[in-house]
DNA sequence: TATTGTTATACTCTATAACTATA
DNA sequence: TATAGTTATAGAGTATAACAATA
């Protein structure tokens, strides 16, 4: 369940308009789950996809987290202030930068990632298990996740 | 389609971060296609609700458009200015004020409200109809719309 | 004392353009 | 010339607290 609120009935005829709204209330209650570990939603974001590249240029980062180049600036200084994550010189580009989990990153990594977890359980716990793998079905297919790459770009 | 963007596949392991993916791109391609007609969604918003109960107070419109009165006020301002609503004395209660649609105001939203049914059929229409209903039916239940309203409130 | 609308403030997220240093 | 990272700024969205008028 989302909270004791309810969407608006007028406006929930546009679906477009009901996926935002679940969707709000969903990150506002991530956002508050995260903040125990003391973690904002993106930093969150970057630390997983750290997890998977550890050592990639910013600009990958930035790109396999989904958020703009210059919003990893800000959400890098942070977690490096933190010893969380660091940035080191790419050894043949010197305008680049590669991107580094640290241990304590990796460590407090894990443990959000439960809660994480949890917090997704509890959020779609009003649907019924092979409710939530059509829900998942269905905005993977929404995002264009499960069609074949666009064959027209080079 | 939701865009030439795909969501990062690091993240997708938790539905609720796809789901507010694909909801952030529904919605900044709802605000794109409502500037058109002028409108912000927040307003599209009201004036789909005043549609239903115009007269109402500010109070139960802020309520049925499901945002916080104080931005109802920005929202009223902006919509009166252009001659789309207007607040009158309630006559009872000389607190209150009573908001309703003008006849401009209605004219707009009927156009307003095709391009967002348009809109509607274009962001979802790499679902099948079926497939449409049952992500409309699942979040609906999600927000807790098809469930009988909490018995312990008073 | 409590409520309605108002005002002011602050915080998040996102987008964009310009700057620097390097290539 | 183009690219990587950086900086600054602006816009929309949201949440909150305090205030004036009125009940």
């Amino acid at each position: 369940m989302l909270g004791e609120t309810r969407p608006p009935e007028a406006l929930t005829r546009y679906t477009g308009f009901l996926l935002s709204w679940c969707a709000e209330r969903s990150r506002t209650l991530f956002a508050h789950r995260m903040a125990e570990s003391g973690l904002q939603v993106r930093e969150f974001g970057v630390l997983t996809v750290l997890a998977d590249s550890s050592g990639a240029t910013q600009q990958s980062v930035a790109e396999a987290a989904g958020i703009d180049p210059s919003t990893l600036v800000a959400t890098l200084d942070a977690l490096e202030k933190r010893g969380l994550a660091e940035r080191r010189a790419h050894p043949e580009d010197r305008r680049k930068r590669t991107v580094h989990l640290t241990e304590p990153g990796a460590t407090l990594l894990t443990s959000a990632a439960n809660t994480a977890q949890e917090l997704n359980r509890e959020v779609f716990k009003s649907l019924s298990r092979q409710e939530q793998q059509q829900l998942q079905r269905l905005l993977r297919k929404l995002s264009g996740l499960d069609q074949p790459a666009d064959q027209t770009q080079h």
